[in-house]
DNA sequence: CGACCGCCTTGACCTTGGTCAAACCCACTG
DNA sequence: CAGTGGGTTTGACCAAGGTCAAGGCGGTCG
């Protein structure tokens, strides 16, 4: 974990939703109390219990947000990618500790800014606030659909689902999806084991639903697929 | 659903955590356009899509928050009781539509609010922007605490972190739980069949564990009832 | 008071996905 | 270019919890 840049991020603040109610005086006091952060593959940047003073802006890389088991297991809640920020929500909670572990599954580039300066801020600025409470709101209802995934659907129709949604949005072209992350760690984030994410993907093939080359994988059959992940 | 009652129901608002920075103009405003709603048992409140303008406050009985799969699966994702809120988060929703399907378990009366009275007053009461936000933030802990739950421990672990939970604060008096909810409903609020709920229980009472008579569980030996909750 | 109904319990069996271990496939290194 | 090691795949086996079906246990109501 490094801090040394003096690249103007403002363009950054300001396409990050969060920030884009304040005037300038007010990003000011955001970049004064801002650090910029490199962190290299597989270190962590905070621990499940820490006390959370700061918030993050990914720049470059994959931030992977977890929880423990007892017993060592882990369980990846989120993967954090460019242009979006994490632990935000934290500044608002009773004991203000982060609810989870953070560390990078690549070498990765982030801002941090000071919980307490950002509370400053939303004290004067209710439009601020308001983009909060939307953020929070939209976090919630993804875990909610979370929870629904985890307990009335099964490991296919989770892993489709990510597929699907992994897809991007001009449905016109070549429905190729690169995976940009290990697959266990995919498979962890649906609460999958590695050797079964294998599996669904060997029987997803062999039904002519989609075809995987390494890391690669072609979505043949869309209709089937979304069918899928609907029943 | 029925809709008629005169009392003065301040003492509820006042010791309502979400109204509690308003001052008694802005209260006055919820007030009007609030509503007292009967509502009997099996009945439903609304439902999963359906547009969102009101949230909830219990003033007696039982509302449960629930989601149905396509094969009509019904998981229940909250049990709301007296003194709660549910919904209100929903106002900064993107699309403003209730994220899940709400009914009562008993008969029950509610008070109702207007989102868009509720936003208005957050528009001029940073106070109780921040109220909101810690709201949000609580739920959005015990949503993770959920997932964290469901992916990575076990049933048995689940039943009996219910337990110890629904066990009140004052632990010198007889750990006696009187469940107040039907056992079904417990048990998919848990995410367990009826049929494994039911074998847990008796599994835990042959160790000596607890002592099931009914609606009544007994624990009859906390230690290693948290023990089993930790590990 | 007895019949009915909902809920809960119990038993036998099954399915999904997990476990463990070995082989495989590369990408990198020396 | 062989050697090493992480990630992935495959196979054989296992176990937690789900399913299905049959009773049981109270409540309520005629």
């Amino acid at each position: 974990m490094d801090m040394a840049d003096s690249t103007d991020f403002t363009p950054w603040l300001r396409r990050t939703y969060l920030f884009s109610a304040l005037d300038d005086a007010q990003l000011q006091v955001m970049k004064d109390a801002m650090q910029v952060i490199k962190i290299e593959e597989g270190r962590a940047l905070f621990e499940h219990g820490q006390p959370a003073e700061r918030f993050f802006l990914v720049l470059e890389g994959q931030i992977k947000l977890y929880r423990l088991s007892e017993e060592g297991d882990e369980k990846v809640i989120e993967i954090v990618r460019p242009g979006e920020t994490f632990a935000e929500a934290v500044t608002f909670m009773s004991g203000k500790f982060y609810p989870v572990s953070a560390s990078a599954l690549v070498d990765s580039r982030l801002l941090s800014f000071s919980n307490e300066a950002f509370r400053d801020i939303l004290r004067g600025s209710v439009d601020s606030c308001f983009r909060l409470m939307a953020d929070m709101s939209q976090r919630l209802h993804r875990r909610l659909n979370e929870i629904d995934s985890l307990t009335l659907h099964n490991a296919t129709y989770r892993l489709v689902s990510y597929l699907l949604q992994e897809l991007p949005d001009d449905v016109l072209e070549s429905p190729e999806i690169v995976l940009t992350t290990p697959k266990h760690v995919i498979a962890s984030r649906l609460s999958i084991k590695p050797e079964t994410f294998s599996r669904i993907l060997t029987k997803l093939s062999r039904d002519g639903l989609i075809v995987v080359r390494g890391n690669s994988i072609v979505l043949e059959d869309l209709p089937r697929l979304r069918k899928e992940a609907e029943l």
